[in-house]
DNA sequence: TTCGATGCAAATAGTTTGCATTCTA
DNA sequence: TAGAATGCAAACTATTTGCATCGAA
């Protein structure tokens, strides 16, 4: 049994119950997602889906990802340059974005616990959960 | 006297320590940036420019940006959507960007001190003090 | 058999680059 | 007067859209 594969099954329950349809494009797409690495762009989501469905367009592979995001399972991180980056939102965790090497470091979302209730409290903003993203320089790009 | 001249100057003696020059243009922008509303994009901020001075170009406006930005002299947020937003680099402080309206909402940097704390203790990751920006929904944006 | 999804092409938004000319230091 | 900055056009990257056709429910 392929791990993962009642995942896939699950989330496209959920595209169908908001009306949406179980194709084997998106299939393939969420079983890219879940087998690769965390943090790809539209572009090589688009690459691993085609090896399998080569003619899967990435122009698809943008408006699935844009559905999914919607449907709260992936989330969308763009740093301060390059494309946005996908992956799956697996848990509430925040991200770490490398503005030297663009590298992600993913945070439990207590980390951000402080700074949420602050905002909420100070400012009636509600951070999106699955949103976090601060930039700065990862362990191995300090001057 | 215009208020904040003495501040153009200063920010040009800075841009010839770096060995460059102090042009129109640049104090053009400068000024602009000065007078104007903060987080304005490249485009609004070339608009600006050119009501003074018409045959700036969009690109110096980049140009000149990026290098204000190396600079430290003005930051770049860049939301979930649309164009980036620039704006002085006065104090150093936070952005709540809103993922519905697209307003950005500034915090002051104590917010964020918390998260700093914990991503340089716990991951060697160093925010950097002008580029926290995380996403959600501001007070007017709640469902 | 209806309406959403797809293939494909083309348009768009935002930003960057190349190069001859102009101007600051 | 050397090298940086600019005007301008054009390229480029990331993303979105339009539309005829196809396929899931």
């Amino acid at each position: 049994m392929v791990p993962g594969a009642d995942l896939v099954e699950r989330v496209l329950a959920r595209v169908r119950e908001h009306g949406g349809r179980a194709t084997p494009a998106r299939r393939v797409l969420l079983t890219v997602l879940l087998e690769g690495p965390a943090h790809r762009s539209a572009e090589e989501l688009a690459a691993a889906v085609q090896a399998g469905a080569p003619d899967v367009y990435l122009s698809t592979v943008y408006r699935h990802l844009e559905e999914l995001e919607r449907l709260g399972v992936v989330d969308r991180v763009r740093g301060s340059h390059g494309p946005a980056t996908y992956h799956l939102a697996l848990s509430a965790h925040g991200h770490l974005v490398c503005e030297e090497c663009g590298s992600v470091t993913e945070v439990p979302g207590e980390v951000f616990g402080g700074l949420a209730a602050a905002a909420r409290d100070g400012y009636g903003f509600v951070v999106s959960p699955r949103h976090y993203a601060v930039s700065g320089r990862c362990a191995g790009c300090q001057p």
